[in-house]
DNA sequence: CTTCAGATGCTCT
DNA sequence: GAGCATCTGAAGA
């Protein structure tokens, strides 16, 4: 699979959210190969946006990622126990990201099983393979994604997104969730779930 | 199916 | 010290 390079992420954010539906987000670690297929994203549109992080242009050493190139991955730690993956886009200076809150294993399913509940992907009732990777905290435990991934170059090798297979399916679009705080903002239609038909 | 409380620690004021 | 881009299990309908 060939993997999406800089120019992908210094667009649009918005765009790039939606495009980013239907990719593999590929995550090498412990000599496995993990791959999602990313199924709702959300777009943090920066210094205007309330319920982005770097509203009104707030740098500090959380948000430093977020103010570098896109196409780097901004991994930040909330509630006292859960981390969530970001793709940085638009150009250097400009900070704005894309939220991956959820996935659909394809490839070390078996792996991911193992390192989030220690069984395999065989014994794992229907309900807990969905919940390898149905939010945005699954899927950071279930791909092994800390703060100490913070800052990695998705156009590096540990973790990647590429081009999936060519496979037909709908966008719908919503609130942004889980940032009330945000007020109005939270409305803004940011946020875009794959929607395959039957 | 739904709601709800508690967990837990970092970040910024 | 307050709040947070969440998750889980338990309980009810």
């Amino acid at each position: 699979m060939e993997m999406l390079g800089r120019d992908f992420y210094l667009r649009d954010t918005e765009m790039v959210a939606k495009e980013l539906l239907g990719k593999l987000l590929v995550r090498r670690v412990d000599g496995w190969e993990l791959a999602l297929e990313i199924t709702e994203t959300e777009a943090y549109i920066g210094t205007d946006d309330p319920a982005c992080h770097a509203y009104r242009g707030r740098l500090t050493d959380r948000t430093r990622v977020m103010y570098g190139p896109g196409g780097f991955a901004y991994i930040y730690f909330v509630y006292g126990m859960h981390h969530m993956l970001n793709a940085v886009t638009r150009e250097e200076g400009n900070p704005q990201a894309v939220l991956i809150r959820a996935g659909l294993p394809l490839e070390g399913s078996d792996a991911m099983s193992l390192r989030r509940f220690g069984l395999p992907w065989e014994v794992l009732p229907p309900a807990k393979r969905r919940a390898l990777s149905n939010g945005p905290g699954k899927l950071c435990a279930t791909l092994g994604l800390t703060r100490k991934q913070n800052g990695l170059d998705l156009t590096g090798s540990e973790l990647v997104i590429c081009h999936g297979k060519p496979s037909p399916f709908a966008v719908e679009t919503g609130p942004r969730i889980g940032i009330d705080y945000a007020g109005e903002a939270a409305g803004w239609p940011l946020n875009f779930r794959l929607v395959r038909k039957n």
